[in-house]
DNA sequence: GATGAATGAGCTTTCATTCAT
DNA sequence: CATGAATGAAAGCTCATTCAT
């Protein structure tokens, strides 16, 4: 066997290992930042900290970053993209046109898993967290996005299915987040609030509308 | 933050200012305080800026507020004041028995007229600002006051008035705010915005109980 | 005498000592600087070590200069203040119409005197330090009004005054900046060497007219 | 600077590029700096922006290129080399003993038409890089050899032929400088003012010498 | 009481250099 | 030989806080 084969065969397991080893740091940082601001909050984010954190020296951080804001965006990137994984889910479901009950489960359901995985992150993301006009309108369109699904379920139950779908959306969205994220007091367990957030949503749908 | 000792500082006014010339000093601040943060946001507020806007000393700012948290508190203060002036004047209209319909106005009302007060200003306190336990359980506090004196208007006309107060009080508040503070898009003008919102938290009190 | 009165007369020296000290941190701050310039080149300063070899804090060096090139800044405004210093004194000298040889001498004297002060700092200003636009242009106006003022005194006597003024001044300024500043090998003393230069620029001015 | 040893290691490629390929990744490199340095400064040059631009990796500059400094370590040298050539030049016309007007000439035509070469490039090099004293000595070498070859040629024609030969070899080199590197402003065209130039060292030669 | 100059810990960011692959 | 990910010392700059006047 030539040498000059064997050492191009070689060589892309390197390459690979290579961009495996960078993928690895890159992962690492944004695992170390999401800790310290689950943990810490953001007052605490500081790219020094992140890099002992994820083991690597800041230096590397800037190779993969370029500024702290940028790591707190790859952050929310992650966070939004698991928003919208559950929007093309919930697309799929509502292709089999779901009776009233189904919509609300799917989206109080949806809204409520969402909100249960790391819930400390989700509060700074929410509420420390200063937000570029680019994420504030990213989180504004998928917002939009789960308005204008929710609207088209909607629309061979009720009457202005989208003013309708923009208020059960909103709700269903500030009150699990209440719950799970911001961890107010509920009177009653989560699932009995998850029952009664169903109640109201459906009362209100299946009402004669507005005058 | 370089001051390592300022979280363990009392948050109390370091003298209380008796006389008028301290108290327009003390107003002055709040004020310069409150502007910064409503136009900059909170990673532009630093009591330099503010002694200078205030028109005094760093010094002075110092002479009132043991730090800068402390002048964050003070702002807050005043919101949560408005707030639980709020509730003294529903309190009162509470006491000759509204039925559903006037409860669901007076609440929705209330919010958004709360609001509608400086609402750049109440979206840096509530998505940028970290508050402090203390801070976020008097936050707490007022919303369970509020959630308490509903639920003993509601007594009269519904079953678990405790649950169902806490389901509108919140509803009502989170939507208010999303529209009037987080700008978010709707569909139709505030006021049928709110109107929808009225009926929605209507027909869900006129609506049978979950089983 | 009332103690109001005391202490308004009383104060007045106190603001001067504020405003003394803080002249007196500028200034210890722009001499560090420029020994530092001086003793180890541009690339040796740095605004930590500016701040201590001054005696103060890195805070108050921000505090009088928004950034490190200002600092170099206003170095180099002492050294064109004493260029503009010079012009002036040599325009007094001009007035009584002088002949060839006087403006000669004033010129080459003038330059002389000018790079002998501090040539190390001199040097590292000129062959190191990076020079922003509004600098370059400064120095150049400088120059400018030099010739300017050369050509004025030359008129009498010569033809084409400023491009005559043009030659003999950049030559004068080129020489002893090479001799004195950048210590250039030079076959004689010093005082020869300024003898030399004079003889030539007296020269070309009393030669006929270039073709 | 990081790098507390770097003044210390010898400025000698770290291995003699023998093949044709490392001789081309030797000229990439050296090219991609000058270029930088023209286009943006000494303050904008660094190694990893010179490999990326060359074309290559940051390791491959190590491989030739000790440290950074060695990098305009040779891109100096090119300058010199050039100056060097220069002087063969003169020195193969200085042979058959050209009269004044003509050894003015050649040193005139020679200083513009090496200052026409990349005058970026030139400034920056000339400005704002800080030469070690070996590059500055050997600067002052050539500097030297020049004064020598005019004096040489000289000669026959004046007295004090090597002060007079210092004088005018740096007033050629100067002014040309000043035009053509620094761009400074001129009250008449470059022809004209290379004339003027002649004009001058002409005008001095041909003087009686100075008492 | 009021002032504001001074402080300095701590943060973000850069870049010459190394070395495992 | 070449690569480029990783390093980390060091620089620029900010700002909460203090204290002499």
């Amino acid at each position: 066997m030539p040498a000059s084969v064997a050492s191009k065969v070689a060589r892309r397991p390197v390459r690979q290992a290579r961009q495996a080893r960078a993928q690895a740091t890159v992962e690492a940082i944004i695992q170390a930042a999401a800790q310290i601001l689950a943990e810490a909050g953001w007052g605490a984010l500081n790219t020094n900290l992140v890099a002992r954190r994820a083991g690597v020296s800041v230096g590397s951080v800037y190779e993969y970053f370029p500024n702290k804001n940028a790591i707190v965006d790859a952050i929310l990137d992650a966070h939004l993209r698991q928003g919208e994984a559950l929007i093309a889910q919930g697309a799929l479901r509502l292709v089999d046109r779901p009776d009233i009950s189904e919509i609300v489960s799917l989206l109080v359901g949806g809204f409520i898993s969402l909100h249960r995985d790391d819930p400390r992150l989700h509060r700074v993301l929410s509420s420390e967290t200063p937000l570029s006009p680019e994420q504030r309108s990213r989180v504004e369109r998928l917002r939009l996005a789960i308005i204008q699904m929710v609207a088209e379920a909607l629309a061979p139950h009720v009457e202005t299915p989208e003013l309708r779908a923009s208020l059960i959306v909103d709700v269903a969205e500030s009150l699990s987040h209440r719950w799970l994220v911001d961890e107010a007091g509920t009177p009653a367990s989560e699932a009995v609030m998850a029952a009664e957030l169903h109640h109201m949503l459906e009362a209100y749908l299946r009402a004669c509308p507005a005058p």
